[in-house]
RNA sequence: CGGGGUGUAGCGUAGCCUGGUAGCGCGCCUGCUUUGGGAGCAGGAUGUCGGGAGUUCAAAUCUCUCCACCCCGACCA
């Protein structure tokens, strides 16, 4: 490509709407334009890497023998109620409605529509095992779309669905899938980590996360370093303690804390640890007969509640914080000082496993400005009604797979896989006809890749001052050749497109910068851009017969004879 | 939806408190010069000051209202 036949569109300061070093980038390299919140225009330049994205998922897809086809982004409401989903998935989905009124909408995922083709072409089981998927637009109306294209609302996802006769069909596609998203992750140069994870909304049984590594993302991962465990936090098994709770050796006292609500200050105060303290959270749930159930969650100082391990727990499914005129009401206390020592019987204390090995803990005392230390379960207060795992796993807790201790980063997600097994055949009636001619229902898998998403945790974890450091996969342009002085210069001219014309042939995706601009102006947009090679010719080097070269991340240029530079870039992409 | 904030030229912003001719940088256009790290000089174009209503002789500025967007929380590829 000739510069000056494409759009190029940077600029030196970014819309002040991005605060992420991706979105900024992205912005300022014009990969993208912004339209309205949470909507994208892939400009040619970023549409190069998205195409590049794309095209290796679906490589990969081809490679582990799932078969393209494509399926509406609109669509009918009536698919969506057999499952139930219509309500379920709610004010995510961007509902319309045609000209008779029926409604439709814009998808969000496409179990429904896959599993309506399946319960139409399916009917016996020598068709299976079956894996289909698309690349396609998707719209969810989130609630907060950030970050450009990582959370947009309209984006772009590989969805592949497969059908099975049982479930060793599945898990086998389903290690197929595994293998095939690392794959295409490693393929795109990123670093990157599979992590079991919640099924959430789409259900189902059991799941892998893929997460591109960056300080910046929003989920936070568990792994062990000396094992393959890795888990996304929100359902990192915190393991009980192993040693038994030890003996009481102190007697209980109140504490002045006059100011200190934190725990951190008030161990300050108190010259202890952190790990002496006990915080207690305050949750409402509804229960049956309607009326709020107050609950008080108690974990140790440092640790924070596990939100997702809350509501697995009986009856906390619907679960909220408490309101601080609901804490007062029930323990007749501003939150601050708050504790489990003396509540009413209706309170329900459940407290971490971490908690209920404590002894001669310090904690609120239910009376402002005051907390209580030396407090000991079964002397001061009751055993809790139910100690179970609700906190967030925390660096240097054993690996739940019993070799070693956990280490935390955190993650973008980029790619899920489901085993759904049949919630959705079941609830659709998809079903096939195995050996014996019985009518059984179709066991299902799930697997998504956010391919616009990507885009961003690349850039995200490939950036530095002067802009966007590309994978050279997924680079919008591999090499480009910057000529100095074309205008004066024919050796200069002569010798860039000559080698262009000979990159190109190599099969090179190679940009030729023609459009005459000053060296700092073609220097700062290429590396802005993120392009990983740089070819510079200019008559000082032409002189000696050389060109130099720079990659992206090299902090200066190399000369190299002018006759060696094709050869070296070919040798440096591996062509 | 709850809490906080911002809307002034394509982008970044000043002006608003204390009402009185809308300014700057980048970008854009023309010309000349320049050409190894986002050039210099000269000239030029671009604004319903988010929309509407009100107060006032006079509103970017004060009041009301609507809208859009951004940031913090619950949702997800």
């Amino acid at each position: 490509m000739r510069a000056s036949q494409f759009f190029i569109a940077t600029q030196k300061e970014a819309p002040q709407e991005a605060e992420l070093p991706s979105h900024r980038l992205m912005l300022r390299a014009g990969l993208i334009k912004r339209l309205g919140s949470g909507l994208y225009s892939w400009m040619p330049l970023g549409l190069r890497v998205l195409r590049k994205v794309e095209n290796i998922v679906r490589d990969e897809m081809n490679k582990a023998g799932a078969l393209e086809l494509l399926m509406p982004a609109v669509q009918p409401a009536e698919l969506w109620q057999e499952t139930g989903r219509w309500e379920v998935f709610g004010p995510q989905m961007l509902k319309i409605t045609d000209r008779h009124e029926r409604s439709f909408c814009f998808g969000p995922t496409h179990e429904e529509m896959i599993t309506d083709i399946a319960r139409k072409e399916i009917r016996s089981y020598k068709q299976l095992p079956l894996n289909f998927y698309q690349i396609q637009t998707k719209f969810r109306d989130e609630i907060r779309p950030r970050f450009g294209v990582m959370r947009a609302r309209e984006f772009m996802m590989k969805d592949a669905y497969s059908f099975h006769t049982d479930l060793a069909s599945l898990e086998q596609t389903y290690a197929v899938m595994y293998q095939s998203y690392s794959n295409i992750f490693n393929r795109l140069g990123l670093k990157f980590r599979a992590v079991r994870a919640d099924t959430g909304a789409i259900g189902g049984d059991g799941s892998h996360e893929f997460h591109v590594l960056a300080d910046s993302g929003e989920d936070a991962l568990a792994y062990c370093p000396e094992s393959d465990y890795a888990a996304n936090v929100e359902l990192a098994e915190a393991l009980p303690p192993k040693q038994p709770r030890a003996a009481a050796t102190e007697s209980m006292r109140e504490v002045d804390t006059p100011k200190q609500t934190a725990c951190e200050d008030v161990a300050t105060l108190l010259g202890i640890g952190i790990v002496r303290m006990v915080k207690a959270i305050a949750l409402v749930a509804q229960e049956q007969e309607g009326k709020p159930q107050f609950y008080l969650m108690l974990l140790r100082g440092d640790h924070n509640l596990n939100e997702i391990k809350v509501a697995k727990l009986d009856g906390l499914a619907d679960f909220r914080f408490a309101r601080e005129d609901e804490i007062r009401a029930n323990l007749n206390c501003p939150p601050g000082f708050i504790g489990p020592v003396g509540v009413a019987a209706g309170v329900k204390v459940i407290a971490d496993h971490t908690v209920a090995a404590m002894s001669d803990f310090v904690c609120g005392a239910n009376k402002p400005k005051f907390h209580l230390a030396g407090v000991n379960f079964g002397r001061d207060l009751p055993e809790p009604l139910l100690v179970a795992d609700i906190r967030n796993v925390v660096t240097g807790d054993a690996s739940p797979d019993g070799k070693g201790t956990l280490e935390l980063c955190r993650g973008i997600e980029v790619g899920h896989i489901f085993q759904l097994r049949t919630k959705y055949a079941e609830a659709m009636n998809a079903t096939y006809l195995d050996e014996n001619g019985q009518s059984k229902v179709l066991e299902m898998g799930c697997y998504g890749v956010g391919v616009s998403r990507i885009v961003g945790a690349a850039i995200e974890q490939g950036n530095d001052a002067r802009g966007i450091i590309f994978p050279v996969a997924m680079a919008p342009f591999q090499v480009a050749i910057a000529p100095i002085g074309t205008d004066k210069s024919e050796a200069v001219k002569t010798a860039a497109f000559n080698l262009y014309a000979e990159l190109q042939a190599a099969g090179v995706d190679v940009l030729l910068d023609d459009r005459g601009e000053r060296p700092g102006v073609m220097f700062a947009e290429m590396e802005l851009i993120g392009i990983p090679h740089r070819i510079v010719i200019g008559d000082r080097g032409l002189k000696e017969n050389q060109v130099e070269y720079q990659a992206r991340t090299d902090s200066e240029a190399k000369p190299v004879a002018l006759a060696e530079i094709a050869d070296y870039i070919k040798k440096a992409l591996s062509l």
